[in-house]
DNA sequence: CACTGGTCTGCAATCGATTGCAAACATTTT
DNA sequence: AAAATGTTTGCAATCGATTGCAGACCAGTG
């Protein structure tokens, strides 16, 4: 900087100011100052802007698993709205590969980053609700119950409302529902509203964990059971599942949407592009992350932002639902 | 850290060593620090050692859609191997939403980042294999001709060999390929692995972009061809057009893999729950993130690094694949 | 001409760590 | 006992930008 304060004649002071403020220099002296710039090829040394202003330009993501598709759209409408911004997305896994957690107090560092998006319920975040030496945290997609942060999520109770209100207007009178693990906050929240719109609809539950693996279990699972207990409706709690349960189905014979409709949940972008084409409940992934980057600005810059923003999902009928045989 | 000294009665050059390099200081003295450390809850600023230090503790990839399964795999293992060496992964989206690429000398900038990773073969990067004011870069997955640039790759020109191979074993004489972009260096060489292997077979080719409308594409394609004329084998640059090109002829009543056999690339997971799974091409796609990482990383720390990584590519044979009819 | 008020610019301190150099002290050798 | 060597520690400069404060300059006014 000061290279090009010489060659412009000004001190580093009028340099920094052209720079970053340019409106309180004078007309001559900015352009002498923006030449010099230009001639000596001057970019600004970040870390040192970062030391100064007390902040990193740095926006982290915490993600309970990068490799999953759902994720990585979110993470891109995120990306797309920091970098917007003039922020830096910083992504972090929060699981080992032992399933166990990270140390995660590494990037609950204002030194490291001037904001988180935490995007897994099951962090041990707990307990950081009121510090102020903290970085802003917000959740998005999952949250942690009890934990006083912000949150930008789907209505997932909306979510599982639709997708077994869709089954019982089909006609399906006995719904199956494979969930995720028991405690997560998704799987409450959709399951919620799946019963609430169950009404008299006999339930039957599969354990499951939004996995495909756990997907095909339960195809184990319904096809064990006697045929007249097998439910004619089954709400899938994850694409995934839902995807791997249908293949499960038919690599054994049976017909869908003919002989089971299934209804899925996320509209991962593949499962549009199946035969059949998987129903299911979307989630606007990149609005998600778009919207979580925003309040995390939001705070960062010091607004009111909401303490929940939820967002409206939406029944993708496609061919994997009919009326039950 | 004034703090920590004043308590620990040594001075903050003192800290300083403790923290970085405990070996230099007396035993004695180091235990103060420590537990004046420990007392305060003393935590390094970043931007403070970035500024002395002169680097920045972060690795850059610039991905040209964050939002693909593939890429998002890969992130994981860059992630990994990055968070054990102490760096931070920052991730960019190449592309606007309008497709055009974004300004990324943003990213090339000593003061940014430490090292940059390319997906993106087709980032505007030829120019600056020389300069030497900029991190190191490197590219992986893709890469770009005649830039002097170290790579990290599948070697694809193997991975078609094989798929193609493995149409021929099974007696296909007829075989369709659906490719990438014409200009795409993973287009180019799996198609010449391809036509390698196809020896004397009849090929026909179909375009693609390795999107899922293009494999759909490809599926009407297929079907506008006589019956005579239709390619038994095809093998499809990526899964996700296979997987499309497979529910087109499925949902037209075609039979996979008795009347048409299909190779896919990738092996991303949820092919292989599909019904048929999907016979395809695995990419070790964590491994090529986690190679990437340390490759960076070696040379970051001014290691000598090899021009070239190739990874092995797999033929997992799955239900998509038969003798032809 | 002196004075007021406003605009523009520079000085110097600051952000928080790291590190070369030399001083202080301890230990071993002659 | 003096000298030589080795170990620990602190001083102060440094990384590169930002910004409060005050001085310089200018125009307008009485």
């Amino acid at each position: 900087m000061s290279d090009v304060a010489q060659r412009a004649g000004v001190s580093a002071s009028t340099v920094s100011r052209v720079l970053s403020n340019p409106g309180v220099v004078a007309e001559a002296t900015r352009e002498a100052v923006m030449q010099a710039v230009a001639e000596t090829g001057y970019r600004m040394n970040h870390a040192a802007r970062n030391l100064r202003k007390q902040r990193t330009g740095c926006v982290v993501a915490l993600v309970p698993n990068l490799g999953n598709p759902f994720f990585a759209k979110i993470l891109d409408g995120m990306g797309r709205e920091l970098a917007g911004a003039g922020y830096d997305l910083l992504v972090a896994d929060t699981l080992e590969d032992s399933g166990r957690h990270t140390r995660l107090d590494r990037f609950l560092d204002p030194s490291r980053a001037d904001g988180i998006i935490l995007l897994d319920g099951l962090a041990p975040f707990g307990d950081l609700a009121g510090r102020a030496d903290l970085p802003p945290v917000i959740t998005a997609c999952e949250w942690i119950e009890g934990a006083d942060m912000p949150r930008v999520m789907l209505d997932n109770r909306e979510g599982g409302r639709l997708a077994v209100a869709h089954l019982r207007d089909l006609g399906h009178a006995h719904i199956g529902l494979i969930g995720g693990p028991p405690g997560n906050v998704l799987h409450k929240a959709r399951r919620k509203g799946a019963m609430q719109a169950a009404g008299q609809a006999r339930i039957t539950e599969f354990p499951g964990d939004f996995t495909l693996q756990s997907g095909q279990q339960a195809a184990l699972a319904w096809r064990a059971l006697p045929p007249s207990d097998r439910p004619t409706g089954i709400f899938a709690f994850s694409d995934e599942m839902a995807c791997a349960f249908m293949s499960g189905l038919q690599r054994a014979g049976h017909h869908v949407p003919r002989d089971v409709s299934i209804v899925g949940f996320d509209d991962i972008e593949l499962v549009s592009h199946l035969a059949p084409a998987l129903t299911t409940i979307r989630q606007p992934k990149r609005e998600i992350g778009r919207k979580a980057a925003r309040i995390v600005l939001d705070r960062i810059s010091g607004r009111e932002i909401p303490a929940v923003t939820l967002l409206e999902p939406r029944l993708m009928e496609r061919e994997t639902t009919a009326p039950p045989p």
